[in-house]
DNA sequence: GTCTCTGTGAACTGCTTGTGAAACCAAGTG
DNA sequence: CACTTGGTTTCACAAGCAGTTCACAGAGAC
């Protein structure tokens, strides 16, 4: 995803931090020269634009934005309540605002409606590790940017392991973690599903998955530390 | 001016007294049946939903006046800050929400904003995936170039998906997002749905919705950028 | 009244999944 | 080194389940 274009420069601490969590990729620019310069290849994916400390850098900078033609950024204004009647008269120059102090769930909420207004999509929910990627959204996997073709239970499977990487499972922890109930007897159950993940990630890929004999199976590589 | 709609009827008394203070006039429903009754000749000039006390109802309400053809109402959504992930999915239903509790302030420069931007007609009208080509105004759809003839809830459902694409949905998301109720067993009605949608688009297009095993339908390819 | 749309039950089909058995392997042990 | 033992991988197969398809009936529109 292209970066948002935050104002002011350095972004306010709060800003930074709730997009950070949000996974939004951001850069922050203090004037519309600044921005130039740091503007990616493929452009801004939109803009948040502080006016709580600098009213007239944030509106000027919000100018410039509107005068280039295209590909149109949406812009998202953070005001202070003592601001809002500003705004009236400069409707044009944003296409939502946000009062500042923020809530962040509220601040993300208004990005992803941002976007999807504007005919982008929101971020997917990705989970990745190494060459792997999870796609929660669209239950879909690659491992190298090849597509894997997973069944439902290799695919929860899989997708446990990832969300824990380094740590080891007993196949009985697999077996009531994952497939939700206590266990019986089926060990096999848990070796043949690991296999079977195995031949779809690939020789290459394979190792991936490290059995940890007499104890269970790992995913990725062992913590020292954490 | 025509009035705002406001749910639910009583109207709450800070936003009848924001309103009142702010000088727009308005009339309060209850039900989407209540709100034709009231409706004046002249159609309303936007709506206030408050989904803070009944949000089942608010939703409701949203999604009948998105029914209607023209004129197209800006709607305004009053949420708590504990309902703000419910709105992920429910974005096409309003063009701008606000933090409930609100400060009068803030609702009144949301208002003027909502209006100087539909004003301008910034809302989408088409959608649009591949092949695949939906007039929400004239309640078309094409594929390749070729109309299809769809039903309502075949069209109802094809919107949804389209406007979500990659996204997987169980049906029982299906049924309570579309169809508009809570699931009570009939989770075959969506399976013959999405039959009938795909005969129609034909076998060349039919993989545009794609079953993805225990879990639900996909419509289009997943995204692993953007 | 006639027609289309919509929802539901039921048969059918194919894939997923679990399981036992056998092959295989690594590491002790005599 | 040969043998044993405990664990893991691999294979093949059967049962069950999820999805598809069909047929039909009620509801609602015209």
């Amino acid at each position: 995803m292209e970066p948002l274009l935050i104002f002011p420069d350095p972004a306010p601490p709060a800003l930074a931090q709730a997009l950070d969590l949000a996974g939004y990729p951001w850069k922050a620019a203090g004037s519309p020269e600044a921005a130039d310069r740091l503007e990616p290849e493929d452009g801004w994916s939109g803009a948040i634009i502080g006016a709580d400390t600098d009213a007239e850098g944030a509106f000027a900078l919000c100018r410039a934005l509107r005068k280039r033609d295209l590909p149109f950024e949406p812009v998202l204004l953070l005001a202070t309540g003592a601001q809002l009647t500003e705004l009236e008269l400069r409707e044009d120059l944003f296409d939502d605002f946000c009062l500042a102090p923020f809530h962040p769930r509220e601040l993300e909420a208004r990005l992803a409606h941002l976007f999807w207004r504007t005919g982008r999509g929101t971020r997917p929910e990705l989970v990745e590790y190494g060459p792997l990627v999870l796609n929660l959204e669209t239950y879909q996997a690659a491992v190298g940017g090849r597509p894997l073709d997973l069944t439902y239970m290799e695919y929860e499977l899989l997708k446990f392991l990832a969300t824990h990487p380094g740590k080891v499972f007993t196949r009985e922890t697999l077996l009531s973690r994952v497939w939700g109930y206590e266990y019986y007897g089926g060990a096999r159950t848990v070796d043949v599903h690991i296999r079977r993940l195995r031949a779809k990630l690939g020789e290459e890929h394979a190792n991936l998955i490290s059995t940890v004999r007499s104890v269970g199976y790992r995913f990725g590589q062992s913590r020292w530390g954490v």
